[in-house]
DNA sequence: TTCAAATACTACTTCTTAGTGGTAATTAAA
DNA sequence: TTTAATTACCACTAAGAAGTAGTATTTGAA
């Protein structure tokens, strides 16, 4: 089980832009900060934007930036990046639930509910602020 | 986040070859049973005999078995698999850790210390057995 | 109105994972 | 000792993810 290269970088991505959302973010910056290839970067922006994550604009001196009234969970991004994280059975099996179990079932439930509540509950805006 | 086709794969020949654990299990009957291809799986088998997972014996009427003494854990089939599954920083931080977190560093705590310990703790042998 | 700096788009290359093909080596039964 | 069914090994192809290249489009300031 692995996280892969764009779900690493998307993460990485919306973190520094909540940190800096008083401006607007460049790919050039981005890139440059985050040490993420520049190209690769602006394919993953343009998907951002156009699953309205995020919102872009055009032209010198545009950018990108988060969309104030929009909560973001890290399980949004996890969705968006890699598909769903917290499938209901670990080897795929069709027919595995309470009642049919596949072999893994128990041991899948905790992670797997764990990753799929603590991610949901984690707003990007607030999942890195300590409570005070 | 999502386990790949290999593992999804290994997973399930080795609880099938728990199911049967009383006789060997040629390649050809795993990879018909399973329905996974024929060489894809010769190619998993060998790296699972390699690392002394399981054991194979060779020649016609071979084929593979689990190994009695042996304990193997999913968190094992994991990290053979697909490296190590509960890494310390979601994105790749080397310096994160409890003084110094990244963004997303609570967060992922709860799923990441489930998924080790929980699948540190599931025994293929034992982990499907209902308790009694 | 021109221009430079930004995003958007299309297509390609590279690398890794998944899957295939052929053959050698092994082994127990006949 | 022959044979057939098995694992082991090597090399290839296919598909998908990661990364690159070039160009079109947009836009605000000079």
């Amino acid at each position: 089980m692995v996280f892969s290269t764009t779900t690493q970088y998307a993460l990485k991505i919306l973190a520094y832009m909540n940190e800096h959302k008083e401006r607007l973010c460049s790919a050039k910056t981005l890139s440059e900060e985050l040490d993420i290839p520049y190209k690769y970067l602006t394919k993953i922006m343009t998907k951002f934007t156009k699953n309205e994550m995020i919102e872009s604009i055009q032209g010198r001196y545009g950018g990108f930036k988060l969309i104030d009234s929009k909560i973001i969970t890290i399980y949004d991004i996890l969705k968006l990046c890699d598909g769903d994280s917290a499938k209901a059975c670990i080897i795929g099996k069709i027919e595995c639930n309470e009642k049919k179990k596949c072999h893994y079932h128990d041991a899948w439930q905790k992670p797997r509910a764990s990753i799929k509540k603590d991610f949901l509950d984690a707003d990007l805006k607030s999942c890195g602020v300590k409570d005070s």
